[in-house]
DNA sequence: GCAAAGTTTAGGGTTTACCAAACATTTTTA
DNA sequence: TAAAAATGTTTGGTAAACCCTAAACTTTGC
């Protein structure tokens, strides 16, 4: 049984951040890069990536940047299946755009339960892409009937 | 336009908490209640009312307690209009008993935009009664259409 | 009117998130 | 290649939201 992850809101934006940037789109997330998106002084971000490192869900090395580990890249797929579960919730039941499915869901993904998101998941008969069309990773727990 | 009432997720739930108290079954909500509903010490409840009182959404008398003003009845009938159309949506939708659904629901309630509630609202006809049959308090911006 | 029950104050503590300024390192370019 | 520019880190702060214990104070009920 491994330690139980206890992570911020804020940690959790960063680890999906760096999922797509360093799995989706092969590049390298940068202190820059991260203060820039979240806009907060690069000092910030330095900090939260320590903090990611003493965690291990992130790989840190100074003046070089930040990788996600094993464990950040299964926490990142958690949150990010969360999100894009609640987008489609969101564009199939309100008819909502996808951009502002993305906005409304990220208000929430962090705070929805893994069984909430499987309840939904089941409903919409397990979709596999979200509606940007970005993959819907899936859930061992989640399944026909559950 | 009044200044802009910034509530922690936490002070939402002693709004809610005393707005059940005080409106819907007209007891006091003294400090040792409260304490021993949020499982606090009683200097934690004192604390978090005196900050209530500085928002003005209680009217706070020491040694005696707290009643929500005004402001904090407006702000808890928001934020129990929010928890009861969820409830409603993952009654509906997921088929959870009224429990699971209120449970699921106060994890998120105060993080759902308005908006979103409303889109909620309007999808399920505008229900007037949460699952455990309790008024849905209705909003001016969410009427047929919007 | 006094003791018990309830409440507040005083003084701490932790965590998350920020920032500015000084300093260190790396990269670029003249 | 050396110096300048860009990037990143450290240091030392700040603030808010929660939470606690122990001591002091107020209210209540007998």
């Amino acid at each position: 049984m491994s330690a139980k992850i206890s992570l911020t809101p804020k940690e959790g934006k960063y680890l999906t951040f760096m999922y797509r940037r360093q799995v989706e789109e092969d590049e390298r997330a940068t202190t820059t890069i991260l203060a820039k998106s979240f806009k907060v002084n690069p000092a910030t971000v330095t900090e939260t990536l320590q903090r990611l490192a003493e965690k291990k869900l992130v790989a840190y090395t100074r003046y070089y940047g930040a990788k996600l580990t094993e464990r950040g890249i299964v926490e990142a797929k958690k949150l990010l299946r969360k999100h894009r579960i609640l987008e489609v919730l969101f564009v199939k039941l309100l008819r909502y755009d996808a951009e502002k499915a993305c906005e409304e869901a990220s208000k929430i993904d962090h705070y929805c339960s893994a069984d909430l998101i499987n309840a939904i998941c089941r409903t919409y008969g397990h979709p596999d892409t979200c509606p940007c069309n970005k993959k819907i990773f899936s859930d061992s727990k989640c399944r026909r009937q559950a």
